[in-house]
DNA sequence: GTGAAAGCGCTAACAA
DNA sequence: TTGTTAGCGCTTTCAC
């Protein structure tokens, strides 16, 4: 393995020199600078990162902690967390944990042994309490959920995610505004803490609103976010329930499977049942009928992430929360209940 | 920041004895050990990695270079090489570029830089020259493809894929099975040294056995692999050629975006156009109706990756290629033709 | 069973 | 403009 050693040996020139070479110092002579390039070049010199990341007193990397990475709705926000660290001089360190697993801990480990100057956190939880923030030691940011079942103070951590409340209940009553009554709810737990709760929430409220009487039988939960349970969930559903109109999806990864088990069972959408969601992912452009759903923005939500945290990192800003909208994709998967 | 040398004085020992506990040497007294633990639990410490990998001749890390990521056919292959290198006792450091991207060099870069034991390298190209590969210095091997427009030898490298062309074939002769003749095929390019060109040729030589004269116009490059242009393409093929009844999709994404123009065009699937694809990703069992495909054994690409990897590595094996089957997984996508 | 010390590759004072 | 050197946190001889 070539070291910085070899090359300013094959130079003659001091380590430090070539350290400055390479760090784009400007106190070089141009011939010098082209000599050890050259050198660079042809001993196959690579950095060895473990070594300057020992003794920078800190990385410019950024920790991306991605919760459930199997997720399609993560992949467009990945991407532009990506794209928007490049473009603010940060480096961007994903790392994957599995759905259930502790993203405040994973997230403290990388932060400390790769010196991570802050911290993203896509889909974690919204139950974070002070102690499990004690670990963290840099600035972080939750995207795309927040603390609505913790007891974080709201100035000590930053959040860019959708109102998942009103926006659920916004959805909801795109279903009873088609005079839909029967509305059922595909999510995957009552109380996980997480979007399925608050968007439960926002169910119950629409209906509440709109005077319909909760209906247990209605509430589906699947134990996962996975189309397999939602697909079945779905049949069981239909099978109990021919009274049912319309589902409201959490997800849209749900409601595609819901479709299927829709179709599968003879029943037409959207004549016997409506579907809506909330995520709008690409792949939900290519069912038929088109998906209607309320899309987050997924771009802007990596994009803002990254302002919020560089924000704090440069110029030593305030934490902050941004609450973004989604817009109304109408497909072709709503209609007016026929009963 | 906690270091070991914080532990040792905090404990009245030796740094030396800390790492010995750290790294479950046998040496050390029980009472020394959980005092050292104890420690380590109480000041939150987090071993700095950059300073274990300085130090060790190596890391116990393979790297996993994704061209791509955004594809959800490597999603479930991703997730199996994870396992199968924990399973094997080694880290997995994910890496993911763009789709056109030069993983090799990239690689190259990661190995050095990480110490990197091996490289697997999932959705690259099959054209590289002995020359890429010199950089690269650690055995590695190519997973979902193989090295057709290459010169390298076969002994050099491992690889673990579908015979690309064999099962494009199988999947046409689906299609002329049914009577069909007027057979399109959904491609990125018909010379992207990739995929889309080893099932091309598969497809061509499907048309020749059964005698179909190759048709220019019922070859529908794309330029990407892209669901947004796989459906604008398709929506062009159904324009151009009515007289069109089956489509060959080189992947279940551009299958299913072909599957939404089918219907917008109001044409049914299969009884006006059959459709037959390669992959199995699980969205493809969401599409009503359910698309056809080859699957692809999806968790044993990645399992075998890392087989043949550890196996170089640990056993010092030879290179290996391996070469999996597709399963049909019949859906309703492909019927009689009826014209 | 434990400690002292060398050194991994690199950067950044500090000297020259 | 360049060289010398200390030290980042850790593992591992080599003594004791």
């Amino acid at each position: 393995m070539t070291t910085i050693k070899d090359i300013a040996a094959y130079c003659n020139v001091a380590v430090s020199t070539v350290s400055r070479v390479l760090n784009n110092h400007p106190d070089v002579s141009a011939d010098t600078r082209e000599k050890v390039l050259d050198a660079v070049r042809s001993l196959h010199y690579v950095p060895n990162n473990a070594a300057r990341d020992l003794v920078l007193p800190q990385s410019d990397m950024i920790g991306l902690v991605v919760r459930g990475a199997e997720n399609p709705f993560f992949t467009p926000i990945i991407r532009a967390i990506g794209k928007s660290c490049e473009a603010k001089g940060y480096t961007m360190a994903m790392h994957q944990i599995p759905a259930g697993a502790d993203e405040v801990g994973e997230g403290a480990k990388l932060a400390q042994s790769k010196r991570l100057k802050g911290l993203i956190l896509l889909g974690g939880r919204y139950d974070y309490t002070q102690e499990d923030l004690k670990a963290l030691g840099v600035p972080f940011v939750c995207c795309t959920y927040t603390n609505h079942f913790g007891d974080l103070d709201p100035s000590a951590f930053s959040s860019v995610s959708i109102n998942d409340k009103a926006e659920a209940t916004r959805a909801v009553n795109k279903l009873i505004e088609q005079g839909h009554t029967k509305i059922a709810i595909l999510l995957d737990s009552k109380n996980d803490h997480s979007i399925s709760e608050r968007r439960y929430k926002g169910y119950r409220e629409a209906l509440e609103a709109a005077s319909i009487a909760p209906d247990e039988g209605l509430v589906c939960e699947t134990g996962s976010f996975t189309m397999a349970a939602a697909f079945k969930r779905t049949e069981q559903l239909l099978a109990e329930r021919p009274d049912v109109t319309a589902i409201f999806a959490v997800a849209d990864t749900m409601a595609i499977a819901a479709m299927k088990a829709i179709a599968d069972a003879g029943r037409s959408i959207p004549d016997d049942i409506s579907i809506i969601a909330i995520d709008g992912i690409e792949m939900s452009l290519y069912t038929t009928p088109t998906l209607t759903t309320l899309v987050q923005p997924q771009a802007s939500i990596g994009e803002k992430a990254v302002e919020i945290l560089v924000n704090v990192l440069d110029n030593g800003a305030d934490c902050s929360h941004i609450r973004l909208e989604t817009t109304l994709r109408p497909g072709g998967t709503v209609g007016h209940v026929h009963s």
